[in-house]
DNA sequence: GTTACATCCGTAGTCAGATACGGAGTCAAG
DNA sequence: CTTGACTCCGTATCTGACTACGGATGTAAC
């Protein structure tokens, strides 16, 4: 029995399949060790063979990451993915939004203060002390309170400045 | 020789100095190691003290940090702290300005998506497929292309959900 | 002078999401 | 039938900013 029912169950190599999706191989068999993709047996002695519904779920994940979700929460939604669990799938999406919030307005804080700083350096003639430094001395500064034990740190889902 | 001139060069502990700055000790101490902040010498078999010059620099880490800097680039401001290189410094705010708006925006973009797949989930009434699910299975949202391998990503200045 | 902390110091572990390595096995082209 | 590329698999390493541990030493209060 081939997995998956309608689909081509094995035409790619694990290669063609990270080829296909734009990941690494490295990282299909990291997600297969987390359980977010399962390994396809292997045809005696042969090698696995991946076929569309790999692809599919490869690019779930990814896409999932692209929306800000850890690969614990994709996992929860593949849990979900068969498309009856409406409500609990947005209500995941919910938080991560709520969560996605609260860090563009923390973020456009720093950019606000940043800001300032920057304009006050560029206003300051042959004066003394830079502002900027003053500002960092001072402690003054209003932001969050304490960087995250355990919080949520999310890992940038862009690149902005790559050099890879 | 006293450090620091005009500065009370020794009364707090470490912990005493943790506690005025609201970090832990171990904080400290990896700080000290990373070359951030100075270790007072131990006079003859005792205990180190610190002084105000101490909470000024460990202050300065710390409101470095709620701007989004990294260590590196405290490490960097440091080095200006003189306040004589404004010049050098606010480029690197600039930088680091230019790095923030470009993560809000990406995050902003992340907002709308997820907050019209959670508007579909809502509006959708009865039909079989839920719409954010779907979405992550087409894999058309429309984000960065990938995930950073060195880029900056970001560690929370924020707690948005602390548990701790 | 003892008891209960605090400090010191080196090393190891944590988290998330990978990436890297290396030796053995497999596969396809020529 | 060999060569070179690819796969398999386990384990190790990376990043950044810590946090934890444990034994030895110091210190302050009673």
């Amino acid at each position: 029995m081939k997995r998956q029912g309608d689909r081509v169950a094995g035409t790619m190599t694990i290669g063609g399949l990270a080829k296909a999706v734009g990941v690494n191989v490295e990282t299909i068999r990291y997600y297969q060790r987390r359980g977010l993709l399962s390994e396809p047996e292997r045809p005696a002695g042969s090698i696995r063979r991946y076929g569309t519904a790999d692809v599919a779920r490869l690019t779930f994940v990814k896409t999932g990451q692209r929306l800000g979700f850890s690969l614990d929460e994709i996992a929860e939604l593949l849990r979900l993915e068969d498309g009856t669990h409406c409500q609990e799938a947005s209500t995941l999406a919910e938080h991560k939004l709520r969560d996605v919030r609260e860090k563009v307005a923390s973020l456009q804080r720093i950019e606000r203060t940043l800001d300032e700083l920057v304009q006050a350096c560029h206003e300051q003639e042959g004066s003394i002390t830079c502002p900027l430094i003053a500002s960092l001395h001072e402690g003054s500064i209003t932001g969050e309170q304490r960087l995250p034990r355990k919080g949520i740190r999310i890992k940038w889902c862009i690149r902005p400045s790559t050099i890879t």
